[in-house]
DNA sequence: CAAAAGCGAAACCAAAAGGTTTCGCATTAT
DNA sequence: ATAATGCGAAACCTTTTGGTTTCGCTTTTG
């Protein structure tokens, strides 16, 4: 019943350099193991790991060929990434959000100001 | 004469889920430590930790007002995100940029194709 | 068919991450 | 003045992370 639930969320999995760089190579062209591994200064058992922790996050696709495994970018899940962001964008560069947001913030003392009202109840978190 | 080299960058910062509901507080409206940490399951020095790995991202920015810090949002960094985050955005809304990716791989051996190239030379990639 | 190439799984390890509790120090309230 | 609030620093602990080496299995090459 319980959903596959991946371990890894896009947040994490692009946290890590080596991995964020995995992604651009794959960006260019599908590519088997080896290959991929002789861009990084680690061994290939390092990077096959990242690489399945993308695949984990969906970042990543793989397909056998032969005795290689090539693997492939899916970008889908950034677009989870994308939602996120484009919520806080409203701060940086909508002058007209910004103000609306001043504006309502002058009421009421501490207890309604910092108190736990309802304040996570949207989504754009995790 | 070094550089202040940020310990966290946006990346890892945001990769914490506690760390992307503190941001998502914070965006409501400045606040003190403990009244922010009244929304998080865990100690105030817990939420405080948290707190400065963000600030050394420069998400956010804290005031000293009398005996309390109080945080608040800056989302300018995010930026960095968004830059990173528009490079991938082609792979899965630009059609042509799709189909001229596929024209362009279609040549040459196996040495050529995966091998050490100009592959990791812009920096979409940190 | 024997040797080599391509991988993943497993066992292991050091360092980083995410918590906790305790303490001390300013600042504000009684 | 004393007590209470608000916080950060420090010491400590456990789990996760990022890496290594070794082994064994499958597939290709000679």
């Amino acid at each position: 019943m319980a959903a596959p639930q991946p371990k890894y969320d896009v947040f994490q999995a692009i946290a890590d350099p080596t991995r964020r760089q995995l992604l651009s190579l794959l960006s260019e062209q599908e590519m088997p193991v080896t290959s991929i591994s002789r861009h990084f200064p680690m061994s290939r058992t390092a990077v096959s790991k990242h690489l399945r922790i993308l695949a984990e996050a969906g970042l990543v696709k793989d397909r056998k060929v032969g005795r290689e495994t090539r693997y492939r970018l899916e970008s889908e899940p950034l677009q989870e990434l994308k939602r996120w962001l484009s919520y806080y964008e409203r701060f940086w560069d909508n002058k007209l959000a910004m103000l609306k947001h001043f504006v309502e913030s002058d009421s009421t003392d501490e207890a309604e100001r910092y108190g736990k009202l309802e304040v996570l109840k949207s989504d754009h978190n995790d």
